[in-house]
DNA sequence: TTAAAAATCCCCTAAAAAGGGGAGATCAAA
DNA sequence: TTTGATCTCCCCTTTTTAGGGGATTTTTAA
């Protein structure tokens, strides 16, 4: 049937991607032309078949789910990606988003809501799971952390790698007053007030 | 047929569940009797069941796997625990075989490989996933991190929750001299310098 | 019951971070 | 061209952490 909604799903866990066809065939309309383990065999699959929907893990090996979906919409600007993510990785939903994801799912999601998205997407509805659920949420805010300067980010990450503020002054080439001031600020953006909370938030919302 | 493999799986994950269980349905002599998706409802289910074997998750919300593999053990000693993990979860994986499991999948591993460790523990063996796979390991070193003791876990979670060490020692009431020592002992079982890589290594070990 | 392991507590000093303030230079976008 | 953001740098004080010891009491497992 030339009118079906083609499906490919990319994810690395086999029994995720079992699940996950396993409920696509149970759909009348809904046709799988690929299960892909990782971003590779997905965009090859996907050249050959040139599916309506593609679903993707955010966590991926080599090139993940951010990167995927930027190379997807890049050639094919009009297929619907979805991702498929883990509560951990809520905070990468924002970045799937702006390289034109049309949504995401926790995959704690029922099979009702999965295919329910689905079809929200192809009506060109942003897909958004659970958060959504919350009325007058600016649109992931909170998970996503606050948004942080190159700097922010580099030194950030050196605090994170168990640099002193000499080290990282050293290493970055600025003084040391700079590198208090770079962790002052990142502190204060956090709402945090010290080292632990700091390193910790920025993990759980991926920026380290 | 009563001497087929009756089977038990626990995740909160739908999709997670739906494709173990389809794996089951595929086995000859393996039966699914539950599939469970928090702990309270798998100890009812198991305990009217009274299954061979349970698959269990461990992350799982309220009560996790560890804790639910625990109450198994205890209740029920014949039955056989295998724990289902991703990546990260690993550091806890020797938690539950202390607890009395005989082993765990992670969920990338393949039907084949998830249907062999089975029946390997079935036969009393220790079924590990791909660790095994490197011979000469001393079990679960590298990318779990540490093993922590009870209270260490739990003074490090308060760290990374932003609490000075006075604030922890008003907290789970010892003296600072004791929470002190407990940091310490963490900087040093890490192998880190200080709080911002110990709160990155615990994050990337999945003990906060 | 007994030996480990864990948890508790204390001393000391030095180093690092936090908290407060201010201020000039650079650079991109409006 | 001016504004706003970023990056840079400095002063100060107090709090917290790190690093080095050591020691006693509970727990727990063998």
């Amino acid at each position: 049937m030339k009118d079906k909604i083609r499906i490919v799903l990319v994810d690395d866990h086999p029994v995720v991607l079992e699940g996950l066809s396993n409920l696509i065939a149970s759909v009348d309309d809904f046709v799988l032309m690929g299960k892909c383990q990782n971003a590779m065999d997905a965009m090859a699959v996907i050249r050959s078949q040139l599916p309506d929907v593609v679903l993707t893990d955010i966590h991926l090996p080599e090139v993940n789910g951010i990167d995927l979906t930027h190379r997807i919409k890049t050639e094919f600007p009009f297929i619907v990606v979805l991702g498929v993510s883990t509560f951990q990785d809520r905070s990468y939903v924002s970045e799937m988003i702006k390289q034109g994801a049309s949504g995401y799912l926790t995959k704690n999601a029922s099979p009702e809501e999965i295919v329910l998205a689905i079809r929200k997407a192809l009506k060109g509805e942003l897909a958004i799971g659970p958060i959504s659920e919350l009325p007058g949420l600016p649109f992931i805010s909170s998970e996503s952390g606050p948004v942080l300067t190159r700097r922010e980010t580099e030194v950030l990450r050196l605090i994170a790698d168990g640099l002193t503020n000499k080290e990282i002054a050293d290493k970055i080439f600025v003084s040391q007053s700079t590198v208090d001031s770079h962790r002052k600020n990142l502190l204060t953006k956090f709402g945090v007030l010290n080292t632990a909370a700091l390193v910790a938030n920025a993990a759980k919302t991926g920026k380290i």
